[in-house]
DNA sequence: CATTAATAATGAGGCATACTCATTGACTAT
DNA sequence: ATAGTCAATGAGTATGCCTCATTATTAATG
């Protein structure tokens, strides 16, 4: 039937990928061959180009297929009903973890970014990870548990390349993860954090904050 | 004489370094051919394998130069007798503002440090860079303006991890340096902050902070 | 079930390019 | 002047990505 012979392709597909996925890992991009790929894989090395176009293209699926899983865990962290300092704990352990983990993987992303003498582009599921900090910290303003005079996008920067920068400081010198990383980040955070009560916030303000705060509920329980 | 001979060969070094580091800004590794390369220098193919034994070797030297001189900036920033405050912004300044008009060498540099299936290294220039990170924090830490409790990696780890992704997300958005990443992270590092008085020490551990000053004083004035 | 059409898979060969090395050239010392 | 050393050259080689004519497999049709 049709419907067998479809999912015959998509094992290919997949087999391809995982292929890739462990020898980029293992041993580079330039370290690996397509033809140890289309091996590990069990076809022909030709085969390899009907379903990626290029060595490149592969490398980018393989890239994606990273960050969309870890989407799925991040997007598992944030969503509670938890205290935001709780969450942002969560999210930041998720992320050093992961981060530390598959540091291969965050090595050769940087690798998949670069294509020729184009400007570094951001793949899309990069971006898909990276807006689940930004939600969190938008949706920490706007329910006023975030101070609203630092843009999110800051406080997200520091948030993420912080503790991507600490993943890299901790694999390079073969240290495991590091509980007080976390603490220190979120002690920081208190910085944002705001010292007035909600009920010093004029009515107006108020009143804004908690539409945009019922939007973003609503966009994070769509996941 | 020999001592122009030993000129024209560090001459002929320089051009090939300088024609790589441009055309890799240009066209990114994969997108620059040795053949260029050996050509903008003035320079036969085989020639430039004189001075590099490889492609990646080249690489390297390129971005190690990028880091040495930027190191050169870094240190000019913090040797000052300014107080603390003023020397963190001018080094995140001088830092980010590099970062944004280089970053093309920045996404090289990922690249630098992948060989095949090693793992990651980090290329001696770049560590001597960071050290810069470091010692400011140190000295912060010594002089008593920064806190002891947390160790001066992680104050490094926030302040340089939040720079570099600030300097990403700036570039992706095709925005020029923006003052107000500095100004917020300076007042997250208000956290870090002694809220004491140095009169409140214990005469043993000032003692022995004083030494460490000294000893880092030193340091930075052999630079 | 036989036949045809359509789609998927193969792997030998083409091709671009990083790299080598036998030859040539330039300079030094005696 | 001559021999000896070191630097430079660029045609040729090796490697590895990718193509495409051929073969195999599946689906459609009567």
């Amino acid at each position: 039937m049709g419907d067998t012979q479809r999912q015959r392709l998509e094992a290919r597909e997949e087999a391809i990928l995982a292929a890739a996925a462990s020898l980029f890992s293992e041993s580079g991009v330039d370290g690996t061959r397509m033809a140890e790929i289309a091996r590990k894989a069990d076809v022909a090395e030709g085969t390899v180009y009907l379903y990626y176009k290029n060595k490149h293209e592969l490398l980018e699926a393989v890239v994606d297929r990273f960050w969309r899983e870890l989407t799925k865990g991040a997007k598992a962290a944030v969503t509670s009903n938890a205290p935001l300092s709780q969450q942002l704990t969560e999210l930041a352990s998720y992320h050093l973890h992961s981060l530390i983990d598959d540091f291969k993987m965050v090595e050769i992303t940087s690798r998949a970014r670069q294509r020729h003498g184009e400007p570094g582009r951001q793949l899309p599921q990069i971006r898909e990870y990276v807006r689940v900090f930004d939600l969190i910290m938008q949706r920490g303003i706007a329910s006023g548990e975030l101070e609203a005079s630092t843009p999110a996008w800051q406080m997200r920067d520091v948030f993420y390349g912080t503790l991507e920068h600490s993943a890299r400081t901790l694999v390079l010198r073969e240290q495991p993860f590091d509980r007080s990383v976390i603490d220190n980040l979120l002690s920081l955070f208190d910085g944002y954090r705001l010292k007035h009560s909600p009920a010093q916030q004029d009515s107006g303000s108020k009143q804004a904050a908690l539409e945009l705060l019922q939007q973003l509920e609503s966009e994070i329980s769509r996941w």
